[in-house]
DNA sequence: CACTCATCTGAACGGTGTCAACATGATCTT
DNA sequence: AAGATCATGTTGACACCGTTCAGATGAGTG
């Protein structure tokens, strides 16, 4: 019942199958699309059978819920990251929220995908509830802000930070904004202009 | 190239059968979930062979996408009445984000059909641009609440409160939510918190 | 009536997820 | 060292999927 294995163990016939079965998945989904993710086509990438995956994940969903939680950890790396680097503590909410909207357009179908399986489990990711998180990150980063730290207050407007994120993520494309993004000078001005508008963001300097 | 036709021409062999497709995939939608909505499904659910809907849809995908349509009406008719029955302009707003939430959690499957079409498309579904739209009528609402009239600050207000409004209707039932909702007296009030947290919402006039 | 042509059927193709039976070989026990 | 064990991998099959194509059907038009 151990899970995958340590990090270079070389096992048994592959050498760490299900590690390199989602490295396939996420090549894939990156080069080709989510539509060309199956799983058959994942254990063609990886040089075995179709049948092999069976071993490792008990389904096509554990597999690419396995895919998704890679990107949950490079998502979370990144808003730790845009935190970090921020110039002020003012600075860092609009700059995570940035950093966050750039992932989401950087690995469109890994974003699509991670949803997707998060959606399907109505839970938030496993992730989302440890130390080094990214929801953690954005609590923190408020507090730092001034926002109210009454726990529920402040849980409040996490989420309503992150849904708002979310949301403009899966929308930001839209051919009918390219008009309004370029009358603001860019993509940037234009997220951030939408950021600003939810009440919590002050952050001015940009690059 | 004439659309679908009328309402009951009774054409060729089966009656509207285009018509009765896109019904059979919104009924198999909501009640078997939407790995059930394959082509195959559709045309045996509505009496006909799986090749006949190749004779009013050129893809699978193009049937979605009439499906996905009759959700973006159906959807606007929520906003539009929930702005119409609102007890003032200052209640609008909210109460249009309350209607867009109880659609989305009423029609899940349906809800996310309509935006993976559209995510597809990289486009607003086309009613979004009509003047009887949802979109519409969230900017008129805004206006009447006393939002800055200047036309991109309106247009940035009305994506940015659209934005988070589906980033919290596809979040809205992480289990992980569940303690604060009931801590908060039920959904509708948490709802109604996390809204009033984008800084556009007075609404306090509940039902 | 004969003709046309949109509409529907039947059978087929390659692709998919999944499973059961079998082969393989690394590790553990003795 | 030999043999047993058991995780791992393969082969072949099944049902289902989207799609296409040749042919049947039958409503409307001349």
């Amino acid at each position: 019942m151990r899970e995958t294995g340590n990090a270079h163990p070389r096992p048994y016939h592959h050498g760490d199958l299900s590690r390199a079965l989602v490295d396939a998945g996420r090549r894939i989904l990156e080069q080709e699309g989510a539509a060309a993710l199956s799983l058959r086509a994942v254990a063609r990438e990886a040089g075995v059978s179709p049948a092999a995956p069976y071993h490792h994940f008990k389904d096509k969903t554990e597999l690419l819920e396995a895919v998704a939680h890679e990107g949950w950890e490079a998502l979370g790396e990144a808003i730790a990251e845009a935190r970090r680097t921020a110039v002020t503590p003012g600075d860092a909410l609009s700059d995570i929220g940035i950093a966050y909207l750039r992932f989401a357009r950087e690995n469109p179908a890994l974003y699509r995908l991670m949803y997707d399986t998060t959606r399907d489990r109505t839970a938030m990711p496993q992730t989302a509830h440890e130390d080094e998180s990214g929801y953690a990150n954005v609590q923190q980063a408020l507090v730092e802000a001034g926002a109210n730290p009454d726990q529920q207050e402040l849980a409040l407007a996490t989420i309503a930070l992150w849904c708002a994120a979310h949301g403009l993520a899966e929308m930001a494309n839209f051919k009918e904004f390219a008009e309004l993004k370029t009358a603001m000078g860019g993509e940037e001005p234009f997220l951030r202009a939408i950021l600003r508008h939810y009440g919590v963001f002050h952050g001015h300097t940009t690059h």
